[in-house]
RNA sequence: GCCCGGGUGGCGGAAUUGGUAGACGCGCUGGACUCAAAAUCCAGUUUCAGCAAUGAAGUGCGGGUUCGAUUCCCGCCCCGGGUACCA
């Protein structure tokens, strides 16, 4: 054993210092991975390697995870993924003299542990703690390099105060459409119009100002969770995200909602700026939904009355031939002739019904029922129908649509099954002759560009025949805000959003409702509002929330002796989420979210990687809150996150029958490479399928750790493909990179392989290509090409037998970042005495990288044919000499006539024949 | 329907300001070590033809541009994700 130290540190003399860590190299040949991986992992933790603090001298690094709900089935092998490659690029800037900030934390509120109470009685606290302590451990099993000082959990009190402190802020916050920014609400100019109608009258009208607010809402139920859901959390198949079950219908409470659609503008704008997958960028686009187009007043026959659309396309008006409401339209009643007066009741009554029912029915067959009044189309002066029909949506424009049923397919399908009118005014010129033909006579629906016909009224001065469709919807809009009969408008498909749910295990409000009913916030000063001592989790049937049971809380008196309640209601899961990359910041600040001083020090975080499901929701929330606080002057950046990496899914191989019947795992047996029924014995055919308890191919990181060590498990995880790719799991592939890691070991921790004296030229040249390509590569978030050139390095010390300790000590500061525990422990192998994790990343040699000559493939007619070794900076008439020259040219040029020669220096040369 | 991704050996995947297609790994085949096995090491491995040298084909399909196309253009097919009466 001292014989192999003196040998690796080179010197006896410096062997007295050779542990000055509590730690000592393992020192066998046995890659004994499980061994120094705890060893190593214990010192990290121990001397807070990676705890960082603001340091003005340095650049600084933040680096966010998506951090994790704690579920009570640990973590599975997805989770490691984005970790993994968060901690490289931590490692390798921290080596490159950043400072990094990198957190973990839990994301703990929400629905398991709520009716994992309900059925045992166990208090949800006391679940997510087990359910983090065990999270914690598995993540601290696989030598990530979070600092554990800077922990949160949304659930602590320390934490939600906060997030109710923020809430606070929304509500006595107002959109100031004229700045494009929030407001502090003292700010809010009244109109005298509402002073003049007394106290009552400001007060509505504030309400109806602040960014938070509470109010009956029409809301889907989930009778299954016995609580409310946003309309994002409904799924297109009309099931509910949470339980998976349909229970969800319609129904109408009293909820508290944000006002996001006041900076549906400043977060699309926002967008532009940030180093986000485009993807993203245009699923956030497309939820947000800009449109723009003009509102346009029509007014009704035989009645002082009008009636105002919102359309993109001003410019087919002269097409519209019937107007549309929706059935909850306040102007319906209105509207409705006496004749009319039942059907049209009839009919919305069934609609309203109607949207408690499975609201994807695929036969989407339009349903409706005129009015009786007719609407007069200002550009033509003709009569038009109104009808009302669930295909108008009362929440989106105006609530009613002028329809152009020969332009607009939807229009086209309602007037086909009620006979009205369709007039084509978009000749489609370019279209087929039948199809064309059937456009013009009204029998073909016609949605792309055209030239307009029958668009002119001499007698009112508006004529855009032959205009393009830009100048046409100019034209009009000109004209309407001429006659005073509409306006340029634009539209967000953006809604309020739903924040509040019936449950137990959330933040309470810090609202109290007064017998009076007065509305009120708590003071900051008596925050945090925690949660009640209960044991009753489960919600009422009708929408009251556990919270409602726990009398003593919910009462309160004020110092006047006036009685109020409590808010029982919880906010959603996403509200911890929304601002949790911040308390990072500051994690143990009691007198304010985080200090200013650090937040304007840390603040973007540079690098934000999660899994794509949160492209929308999380992402768009936690800007909208961002850009609030940003406007309240509580952090200095517009935009919380400037990159974003979706990582991919882990999938595994599934099996199926020949009639697609999922068969488990166990039941399958493999003979090169096909796959049988283990009890049939029928030929099953392998798919990739998501990992799934009933299918049995669940990879628990825990035993990949155990069997190969958190070395390999990182370094498959990174090795399987890119990291934005959706990949199956294959053991094989674990036991791939597990060789890899062993190769290094017994190579690098072989006294006899490490030589002192000048490095061989070749192996200099691949180790500084390895440092270039494995730094670049990291850069650029391609870690599985990384590795593989630490492999192409690795082969060839096999092939030269023989390093230097400082090529081998180079190398160990690549690989570090990758597979930390192995680092460490041949660098403490090699003498060093502060651990690698410290050590700056090696700079690359240019002068070992360049060539001096070039093996240039030579094509005849595009095929290559041989190779040819020519010095590199050999001029180009004299490598075509050369070529030519070649014996090997002759056969290829034999009989043939030499049309040209390509040369590109250093890449190829391309010899034409013919 | 619309909006994004993506299609390369037996498998995971490399390679793009157009320049050697298949790096690296898995699997498979052969060899060394061993009494033997495991482990390890070494070699081979796109397909077809051939003992071989070598030749032909080849990046979802069909065209095009080019000395040269996985890469660029046009038209399709298939798979994955998002979204859906948003006027």
């Amino acid at each position: 054993m001292i014989e192999l130290r003196r040998k690796l540190t080179g010197n006896s003399a410096t062997f007295s210092y050779f542990c000055p860590l509590i730690v000592k190299p393992a020192c066998t040949m046995e890659y004994n991975f499980s061994e120094f991986e705890q060893k190593w992992q214990k010192y990290w933790l121990d001397n807070k390697v990676f705890a960082s603090e603001v340091d003005p001298s340095k650049p600084k690094f933040y680096c966010l995870d998506m951090f994790p709900y704690p579920s009570g089935a640990g973590l599975h092998v997805g989770h490691p993924e984005g970790y993994t490659a968060t901690d490289i690029i931590c490692r390798y800037k921290r080596a490159k003299g950043f400072n990094v900030l990198h957190p973990m934390g839990w994301d703990a509120f929400g629905l398991p542990a709520e009716q994992y109470a309900i059925q045992t009685g166990t208090h949800p606290a006391i679940t997510t703690e087990n359910n983090c302590n065990n999270f914690r451990r598995q993540i601290q099993a696989l030598g990530l390099s979070y600092d554990w000082d800077r922990e949160i959990n949304t659930t602590d009190p320390s934490y939600f105060k906060w997030t109710q402190w923020i809430f606070i802020r929304l509500y006595n916050t107002w959109f100031d459409k004229e700045l494009g920014k929030g407001r502090p609400i003292e700010d809010l100019p009244i109109p005298e119009s509402v002073k003049t109608k007394g106290k009552e009258a400001v007060k509505t009208y504030v309400n109806s100002k602040r960014l938070a607010y509470y109010d009956n809402a029409q809301v889907w139920w989930c009778k299954h969770c016995k609580t409310v859901c946003a309309n994002e959390e409904v799924l297109n198949d009309g099931s509910h995200e949470k339980c998976g079950t349909k229970e969800v219908e319609r129904r109408f409470l009293k909820q508290w909602m944000l006002r996001i659609p006041h900076y549906a503008e400043r977060l699309l704008t926002g967008l532009d700026g940030l180093d986000w997958p485009e993807g993203v960028k245009d699923m956030q686009r497309n939820w947000i939904g800009k449109s723009s187009g003009a509102e346009v007043d029509y007014n009704i026959a035989g009645m002082d009355l009008q009636l105002r659309v919102y359309t993109t396309r001003p410019d087919t008006l002269f097409g519209a031939t019937y107007m549309v409401i929706a059935p909850e339209h306040p102007l319906v009643k209105k509207l409705v002739t006496q004749e009319q007066l039942t059907a049209v009741d009839d009919y919305i009554k069934t609609a309203t019904l109607k949207s408690d029912l499975d609201r994807t029915e695929l036969a989407k067959e339009k349903t409706g029922v005129f009015t009786g009044r007719y609407a007069i189309n200002p550009l033509t002066g003709n009569q038009i129908p109104v009808w009302v029909a669930d295909y108008v949506l009362m929440g989106y424009g105006t609530g009613a649509i002028m329809a152009v049923p020969a332009h607009d397919t939807r229009d086209f399908e309602f007037a086909k099954t009620f006979g009205l009118q369709v007039t084509c005014i978009l000749d489609p010129r370019d279209a087929s002759p039948e199809i064309r033909e059937k456009v013009l006579a009204g029998d073909a629906c016609w949605t792309e560009d055209g030239a307009y016909i029958n668009s002119a009224n001499p007698e009112l001065g508006i004529d855009i025949n032959g205009l393009s469709k830009q100048e046409g919807i100019k034209t009009v809009i000109n004209w309407l805000e001429k006659e005073n009969l509409g306006n340029a408008s634009t539209n967000y498909k953006i809604r309020d959003w739903l924040f509040s749910r019936q449950r137990f295990w959330g933040e309470p409000f810090p609202i109290i409702h007064w017998e009076d009913g007065e509305v009120s916030v708590v003071e900051d000063a008596d925050l945090p509002v925690i949660l009640p001592v209960t044991d009753k989790y489960q919600p009422g049937e009708s929408g009251e929330s556990p919270l409602s049971n726990a009398k003593e809380w919910l009462e309160v008196v004020d110092a006047n002796g006036r009685k109020g309640r409590r808010e029982t209601n919880t906010m959603p899961q996403w509200a911890g989420s929304c601002w949790y990359y911040l308390r990072y910041i500051d994690p143990k600040n009691d007198t304010e979210p985080f200090s200013k001083v650090k937040e304007n020090y840390w603040m973007p975080v540079d690098l934000y990687v999660g899994g794509a499901e949160h492209a929308v929701l999380h992402l768009l929330y936690s800007r909208f809150w961002h850009k609030v606080l940003f406007d309240l002057g509580i952090v200095s950046t517009d935009e919380p996150y400037q990159k974003l990496y979706n990582q991919g899914m882990i999938l595994a191989f599934a099996y199926e029958t020949a009639s697609g019947s999922k068969v488990a795992s166990d039941l399958v047996e493999d003979k090169d490479g096909r796959y049988f029924h283990t009890e049939t014995g029928e030929e099953l055919k392998q798919i990739v399928a998501k990992m799934s308890k009933s299918l049995k191919n669940v990879v628990n990181p825990d035993d990949v750790v155990a069997s190969f060590g958190a070395d390999s498990l990182r370094l498959y995880e990174m090795f399987m493909g890119p990291l934005d790719a959706t990949k199956p799991w294959t053991e094989t592939g674990v036991k791939g990179v597990y060789n890899f890691l062993k190769r290094v070991y017994y190579f690098f921790a072989e006294p006899n392989n490490i030589t002192d004296g000048d490095e061989d030229r070749e192996t200099l040249k691949i180790l500084h290509q390895t440092i270039k390509k494995t730094g670049d590569d990291i850069e650029d978030m391609k870690f599985n090409t990384a590795i593989s050139q630490m492999m192409i390095f690795t082969n060839h010390c096999y092939k030269v037998k023989k390093v230097t300790r400082e090529t081998a000590e180079t190398f160990a500061k690549v690989l570090a970042p990758f597979a930390p525990h192995l680092s460490e422990e041949l660098w403490a192998l090699y003498g060093n005495q502060q651990a690698i994790c410290l050590q700056t990343w090696p700079v690359v040699n240019q002068e070992f990288l360049v060539e001096s000559t070039v093996e240039y493939p030579v094509s005849f007619n595009g095929k290559m044919r041989f190779k040819l070794k020519l010095p590199a900076d050999m001029p180009v008439p004299e490598v075509e000499k050369a070529a030519l020259n070649d014996e090997n040219s002759q056969r290829w040029l034999e009989g043939k006539q030499l049309v040209k020669i390509i040369v590109v220096p250093k890449k190829i040369i391309n010899i034409v024949v013919r």
